[in-house]
DNA sequence: GGATAAAGTTAGCACAGGCTACATTGGCTG
DNA sequence: CAGCCAATGTAGCCTGTGCTAACTTTATCC
C-alpha cells in the first residue's frame, strides 16, 4: 500500500480544522433553508429540535451565523437566511445529496448512509465530489 | 432524490459531535504510532511539527489521551501508547488506509484523496468501510 | 563544569460549542 | 383584557483546542 500521509500533512491538518470551523455553519444554514421551505419560517426552537441542543446554544450559534453574514435576525422572530446563507444552503443540499447517493451506489445501506452522508459531507473536497457525482450517474443510469 | 434527512436527524448530530470528541485523539494516538515506529521514539515536539500546532497544545492533548488511557508519559520522557492507544492506532491506520485506497479507486488524485481521507475516515462506520473495502478489493483485483 | 540549545512545563488568554437557571416577551385563550 | 405558556433572551459555567510568554529541565558541546 502507498503511505497516504505525506509531508504535507501538516497543512492537511489545518484544512480538516478549518473545515472543522465551518461545519456547524453549514449544517445550520442548511437545516434553516430545509425548515423554511417546509414550514415558511424557521424558529430557534426548530434548530433545537432537529439538532438535539438546547435553544441557549441554537441562539449563540445562530449569533455567529449573523456575525459571518449567513443570516439575519430580529428579536422574537424567525431566522432568516441572507443570500449569502441561502447560497451556502444550496451548495451543502447537493454536497449532501451526492454523498448520500453515491454511499447507496456503493452499497451502503440507507440509514447508514443518511447518518454517515451526515459526517462526511463536509470533508469532500469539490474534486472527490465529481468523482462521487459521476459514478453515481455511471451507476444509477 | 430521496429524502436523506430523516427524523432521527438528531440523534444523527450528537453521533457527528460524538465523532468530534474522538478525533482528534486518534489522530494524535496514530501519529503517536507512526513516530514511534519510524523513529523510536515520539517527543511532543514531532506532533507538534506534524499537526502545524504549538507544542503547548500538544502537551494538553497529551494530557487529555493520558486522563482517557490511550497513553502514558513522564516528564521529559516521550509519549508511549498503552495497549489501549495501540488498538486505536492500528485500527485508525487500517481505516485511514482504506478510505484512501477507495477514492483513488473512484478516481480521486493522489493529493485530493490524501487530504480528503484525513477528514472523512473519522466519520466512516464500520458498515461504509466494509463496502469501501469491498470495492477497493473489487477493482484492483 | 558551565554555556547554550532544544524540549518540556506552567500560567493565562481566546473562541467554539455544550449546558442550566432565570428573566422577558408575545401571542392565544378564557 | 388578564393571564398563562411557549419561545426567546441573558448570565454564567464547563470542556476542548488553539495561542503567547516565561520558566525549567535535559542534553550536548566546548
Amino acid at each position: 500500500m502507498k503511505n497516504s500521509t505525506p509531508q504535507t500533512a501538516k497543512s492537511q491538518h489545518r484544512k480538516t480544522r478549518a473545515d472543522h470551523a465551518s461545519e456547524l455553519a453549514e449544517d445550520y444554514v442548511e437545516a434553516i433553508a430545509e425548515i423554511t421551505d417546509a414550514k415558511g419560517e424557521c424558529r430557534a426552537v426548530d434548530l433545537a429540535d432537529r439538532f438535539g441542543v438546547s435553544h441557549v446554544t441554537v441562539n449563540r450559534t445562530i449569533s455567529r451565523l449573523v456575525r459571518d453574514g449567513y443570516a439575519s435576525t430580529e428579536p422574537y422572530a424567525p431566522v432568516r437566511l441572507t443570500s449569502k446563507g441561502k447560497r451556502v444552503a444550496q451548495k451543502s443540499k447537493i454536497r449532501h445529496e451526492t454523498v448520500y447517493q453515491f454511499l447507496l451506489a456503493v452499497g451502503v445501506s440507507e440509514p447508514v448512509a443518511s447518518a454517515d452522508a451526515e459526517g462526511i459531507e463536509h470533508h469532500v473536497s469539490p474534486e472527490t465530489l465529481a468523482a462521487m457525482q459521476a459514478f453515481v450517474t455511471k451507476t444509477t443510469s
